[in-house]
DNA sequence: GTTGAGCGTT
């Protein structure tokens, strides 16, 4: 399994958005959408889950797509700690 | 508008 951070989303992206395009090169076990704590807007990125086979494709071909007119950025998560 | 939330380390 490997996490990835899926950035430069825009605002107004919905999950099942996001998820369907990772969705095309594997199972997605997880997908967290970041969220501003106090006032619930979007940050303009997530986390998502898949398995590592699946995770390097997803990187290979979504890195630098264009979505929503903006450029994704996505890339193994850091550590969260 | 670029790396989670809460935590006796998920």
């Amino acid at each position: 399994m490997k996490n990835l951070y899926v950035g430069n989303l825009p605002y107004n992206a919905r999950e099942e958005q996001v998820l369907d395009l990772f969705s095309e090169f594997g199972k997605v076990e997880s997908f967290n959408l970041i969220r501003d704590r106090e006032t619930g807007r979007s940050r303009g990125f997530g986390f998502v889950e898949m398995d590592t086979e699946s995770a390097n494709k997803a990187i290979e071909y979504l890195d630098g797509k264009e979505f929503e007119g903006r450029r994704l950025r996505v890339n193994e998560a850091r550590s969260r700690r």
